[in-house]
DNA sequence: CATGAATGAGCCTTCATTCAT
DNA sequence: TATGAATGAAGGCTCATTCAT
């Protein structure tokens, strides 16, 4: 049995107009995106956005909500500490939203998030909440329990959260910023896969 | 007797003017900033900002220049690289640019840069030869000349220069993203520090 | 039962919309002319006439165009010029055009250009080029083949074409200024009967 | 008692704005005219206009007023009827009117009351009242006496007036309208010669 | 008298949102 | 559902007018 071929209607319009959303969000801005290109990317007339979402704004929300899904599911497993040695946890989990970063929009929804933080506070606050309270948390008590068994060396654990998933979110903004105007890409994997090694095993050559 | 304190020059007008505009376009962004914010924030009248930059484009370029002028200053010193050990160059440099960070501005233009640069791609195109090409580059090549004395482990000297710079911008970030919802801020020398002792280092305790 | 005169098509629209502007800025001038005005005036919203025309300018260009289409047909089929006499072709024409300047809004489009033909020289040049190269230039035509017969008296045809025309434009223009405060106005076609048949054949009497 | 060689203090000064704002009126129109313009043609800073003129409306007041001035003494002299003969007359006035013409920036000013009637109604009461009724009404009354005497033919000596003035009307406007953008000009004394020799005398040749 | 910085009302233009079809 | 014409509330920018110097 074929998938009907006049199927026009489709059931998941409101996905598409996301879609096209966070594409002309992400290159524009919230204040700068015209609904008309919107509605023009998902292949729909102005007015018909609206029979999905009520303003712009909610439009927005629920751009940033589909753009944080993938990764919550990330997180939420994280979350689950594992119990391993810190080193294949963190290996595996750079690798993991490395390619994340590489093959979905992410970078985007974080250029909209940081670029709009102060016009929607509620948008910084989910975030906050969500993605990096769970993220760098769980890596943080990773940490500490990494230091509890004398794995990893002392030192604020939120602190070496933070450098170690820096990177990642400085290349996607690279991606997002300059290699449109001719900058060199970076690997994202590759550069975490460096970078979390040398964040365990340190830069300095050792006799 | 001393100057009135609230006798306005015509000379320091735009340098008023641009730093009311730098709050305001790091707060809402450059489409969702008005002129009459800018303005009232300088203690003006919306038409004396048109006295002084002939649109709002203007202003915002000005406010991007201005942005950069301190740190050019930095990574021009920076581009004449060190000779001695790269530990000594690293650290001293993390500490000034945290040090920088900590107390400019800075963090609201690095937004700026960030979110309207599909907007103003020759804004992307400024930063990214005058800030990252002297700044990444200096660092570098010093990581290249270490190399090459055998004082650094091999790797890509472009990654590992990025590795050691992330937490600075993501730091900033955080600080303008998600302190004002309510986040704790990171201390930003004692953030690079640890980094970059960890980065020379390892992260990994030693026998 | 008729078509519902309240039915708006759009198809009409961009053409009311020239009308009311036409009579807007005969009125006031390009400059004084506002948006609003010729908006209510085509019974439309101010955003509205942006549906059609891009900017005033545009419109005003559109005003002029549409103002000078049904002289125009008139002045190719005097490029034809005629092989008659040409007191007959003369009195012909002039009736023929003194009646389309006492049924036609040419007055105020004619004030138009004069008006604004410093600020708009495009304007200025494509009135000269189109209607009085065409116009002036076919009655001097006519008059040296006249001439040439030795139907008329020699003297520079340039002139005496300007001569013939000119109490139909000073008359136009005497409608459009005068009037309104309360002078008496011209008949045209009688005006140019009277002008016609002097200018052939003297105002003086003769013996 | 010499005039004091260091006396800057024009006593002319408004005579000197008002010239420069004559030029400016007719070059760009009542409200497209701006007072830095005039003030800056007239040597001096927008703020001093005000010093001698409340109002921009004021000094195109006086722009007018001063553009009539030289024309009232001529149709003053012209109220008090000639008793010579109807040629001698009107040979003498066109070629006076035509010199005029000429010479002063007359097109200006006559530009500026055919364009701005609607806007200020007064204008063009005056202008009618004091120009037109003065002059065409002393050439009327002229062309009625000389129909009495039976040295002119019956018609409406209004529309003969009209006739015999409106070229140097539009020559002047031709000058203003169409020679900036490339088209010759007329002579105007020698415009007006022929057309008054063909009104009087007729432009078809008789045996 | 003269300057020129400053003001603020007003207009062109844009765009989110509505609604008749 | 979908369209797209229409609306109207802003916002950028201009410029006549004021005023401290």
């Amino acid at each position: 049995m074929a998938t009907p071929k006049f199927r026009r209607r489709k059931t998941d319009r409101p996905a598409e107009i996301v879609e096209a959303a966070m594409a002309v969000f992400a290159e524009r801005g919230f204040a700068a995106a015209r609904i008309d290109q919107i509605a023009a990317r998902a292949g729909l007339s102005k007015g018909a956005v609206y029979l999905y979402f009520a303003t712009k704004e909610e439009l927005f929300h629920a751009v940033v909500a589909q753009g944080m899904a993938p990764n919550l599911a990330v997180l939420k497993a994280m979350a689950a500490t594992h119990s391993g040695p810190f080193r294949e946890l963190i290996t595996a989990l750079a690798a993991h939203l490395a390619r994340i970063a590489q093959t979905t929009p992410l970078g985007g929804v974080v250029k909209m998030v940081i670029g709009e933080a102060r016009n929607f506070p509620e948008l910084a606050r989910v975030w906050h909440d969500e993605v990096i309270t769970h993220g760098l948390g769980a890596i943080a008590a990773a940490i500490e329990a990494g230091q509890a068994r004398g794995e990893l060396k002392p030192g604020d654990p939120r602190a070496y959260a933070l450098s170690l998933m820096a990177p990642l979110l400085v290349g996607v903004i690279w991606r997002e910023t300059f290699v449109p105007v001719g900058a060199p890409p970076f690997d994202l994997p590759a550069l975490m896969a460096q970078h979390v090694e040398t964040m365990l095993h340190g830069l300095e050559a050792r006799p």
